[in-house]
RNA sequence: GCGGGUGUAACUCAGUGGUAGAGUACCACGUUGCCAACGUGGUUGUCGUGGGUUCGAUCCCCAUCACCCGCUCCA
């Protein structure tokens, strides 16, 4: 649909689920407030989760799909964690991107996704760069430099490229370090990163026609850093959390001594984290502070490959079983080349959101099998690849770049007499973003007659009831003959049984019917002229518009059964 | 970060070098009474922010912030 993304930010706006944060004051960019109705979808939404993994975990039972029955447990940890937990999970070094900006074409380009070559002909010699991987990036560099050089095809052989191809020296400038190493594994056979040797006045960027167009690498910090204590100093620098895993992570011995759960188990947080996006985008999709619902399943390795995909079939039927429809979802595998380093396998489960192109899709959720990558990681310190699978990353003196805890944080299994290090699957969701994917999945537009049987356009939310932040709103058909009084019992009545019920006696009727189709309300109970008779009121839905009578004493349970569907 | 566009009432938008309007919404009263009714009356803006030019700026100029689109990025 056309619009649909600028009609719901409008919308949002207009009847309090979002605004611009700090909007009088101009707006900050990358953040976002939720009114009084965003702020209760997306606690339903944070709440549906939880009572998912949590609350209606039955841990006597095994759930269809599962390998075995298991504990499920939650948890709540601090924003600022310890600096290290950070150096070792690799978001230290991770998150430093260094950017070179080309002069000529305005393009930026993350400076280690830069590689190229030397190339010389006749007296010229040029470093030649391409930001595109694999037997591509081959390609383009030495296409790219035919075209340096005037030569034709048949020509190429004139071309005389540099030997360097493994081990090219970090780029040193401004204290920086390569953050993934370039070793014999690089698929770029033949291209090398740029080095300090390599003088920018003689690269070729990727789509310049001049040489020497690229910028100095600057840093991009995409962790925020806070000061601990009020001096400001190095010691006290620490991070606000860019993800919730690590509270998880570390938190993993704890929960295992202090709570008898049983393996394998899971432990689930919902909360805030904080990334310094470079460009926030598309609402409340990509902004630097936001809201994850992460769990990490902890398990034995010979069995977490049926557990990985148990939890991502699972993760994706909870968002069709709450309104989202299947052909707008998809569960996307990571191809090799997505992967993460320890990650022996990933999906997303993406939603096709009304700002992406038409086949694309942006993520809500990853479930990655991350192996023993953390765990280990934060006892043996910061690991990377190695021939050998992972190891500790080395500094230039052959200690660890960064220490992990010490702490023992394997699992002794009773029954078997054995000692492992557990393997974690992790589904990790962003809670802003699906709480906008529900909101586009309900967001409709449909004719319906007016008093006067005209087409009226009318907008209506499909939220999932369990979803919608009013379940239900009561009307007295007109503001006498007792109704108001009567409808107002009703309204307490179902406030009292923690239902979220609105009132409104003001306008019209249909007026207010819309008024509730368009917050997404699935349930509206009026008090008119028969009320008084027979004890009974109207309940009409949402969506099929259609009405019937209950009982005034079965109102309660009505709207109750109706929400547990 | 680059390029283009936009910024006026709660929302959608019009408008002018002489400090602003429409529709919707909202409120009150009356009438009506089951799907955006009608009548009457009413409320709301530092015209995104800061400078400059000018006798005077919402309008022109500069800067800045925010949003949208494209590129880049999306760890």
């Amino acid at each position: 649909m056309e619009n649909t993304m600028e009609k719901l930010v409008s919308l949002c706006k207009r009847r309090g689920f979002m605004f611009q944060s700090s909007e009088i004051y101009g707006g900050l960019n990358g953040f976002w407030d939720y009114g009084p109705l965003g702020v209760e979808l997306k606690r339903n939404v944070k709440e549906a989760w939880w009572r998912d993994m949590i609350t209606m975990h039955d841990e006597l039972a095994v759930p269809a799909g599962a390998p075995q029955t298991f504990s499920m447990v939650g948890i709540d940890t601090s924003l600022v964690m310890h600096p290290q937990v950070w150096k070792c999970s690799g978001h230290y070094d991770l998150f430093h991107d260094y950017m070179a900006d080309c002069r000529e074409t305005k393009k930026r380009y993350r400076f280690d996704h830069l590689k190229g070559r030397w190339a010389s002909f006749r007296d010229k010699r040029v470093f030649i760069t391409t930001d595109q991987s694999g037997d591509d990036g081959l390609a383009h560099v030495q296409q790219r430099g035919l075209d340096h050089f005037n030569l034709r095809k048949n020509q190429a052989e004139q071309i005389t490229w540099g030997t360097g191809s493994h081990g090219g020296l970090p780029y040193a400038l401004a204290g920086m370090t390569i953050t993934q190493p370039y070793t014999p594994e690089t698929p770029l056979e033949g291209l090398r990163p740029i080095t300090d040797s390599d003088a920018l006045a003689s690269v070729l960027a990727p789509d310049a026609k001049e040489v020497g167009t690229l910028t100095e690498p600057r840093e991009f910090n995409l962790m925020f850093k806070t000061t601990i204590g009020a001096l400001a100093g190095d010691e006290g620098t620490a991070f606000l959390r860019p993800e919730t895993a690590q509270g998880m992570f570390v938190n993993f011995k704890n929960v295992l001594d202090s709570s008898r759960v049983k393996f394998p188990f899971g432990i689930a947080q919902v909360g805030k984290s904080f990334r310094n996006e470079i460009t926030p985008r598309n609402f409340t999709f990509r902004s630097r502070e936001f809201e994850q619902m992460e769990m990490e399943f902890f398990c034995h390795p010979a069995e977490s490959p049926q557990w990985y995909q148990y939890w991502r079939q699972r993760r994706y039927n909870w968002y069709l079983n709450l309104g989202i429809k299947s052909d707008k979802l998809i569960l996307r595998d990571h191809t090799q080349e997505e992967l993460a380093h320890y990650s022996v396998g990933t999906a997303d489960i993406e939603y096709a959101f009304p700002f992406c192109e038409p086949g694309s899709y942006g993520e809500l959720e990853g479930v990655a099998h991350r192996g023993d990558f953390d765990l280990r990681s934060h006892m043996e310190g910061k690991l990377r690849k190695g021939p050998d699978g992972l190891e500790v990353e080395l500094n230039a003196d052959g200690v660890p770049k960064y220490r992990g805890s010490g702490k023992d944080l394997t699992y002794f299994d009773d029954q078997t007499r054995e000692r492992f290090t557990p393997h974690v699957i992790e589904p990790a969701a962003g809670a802003d973003r699906t709480t906008l994917a529900f909101l586009c999945e309900a967001y409709h537009e449909d004719q319906q007659p007016d008093e006067k049987g005209e087409m009226q356009t009318r907008i209506v939310l499909r939220l999932h009831p369990r979803l919608a932040p009013i379940k239900v709103a009561v009307f007295p058909l007109i503001k006498k003959q007792g109704m108001p009084e009567i409808a107002a019992d009703i309204y307490r009545e179902l406030k009292a049984a923690g239902i979220a019920t609105a009132f409104d006696q003001q306008g019209a009727i249909g007026r207010r019917y819309r008024r509730q189709d368009e917050i997404g309300t699935p349930y509206c109970l009026t008090v008119d002229g028969d009320t008084l008779e027979t004890q009974t009121v109207t309940i009409r839905d949402r969506d099929s518009l259609e009405q019937r009578r209950i009982k005034i004493s079965d109102v309660v349970n009505e709207i109750l059964a109706l929400l547990r569907k």
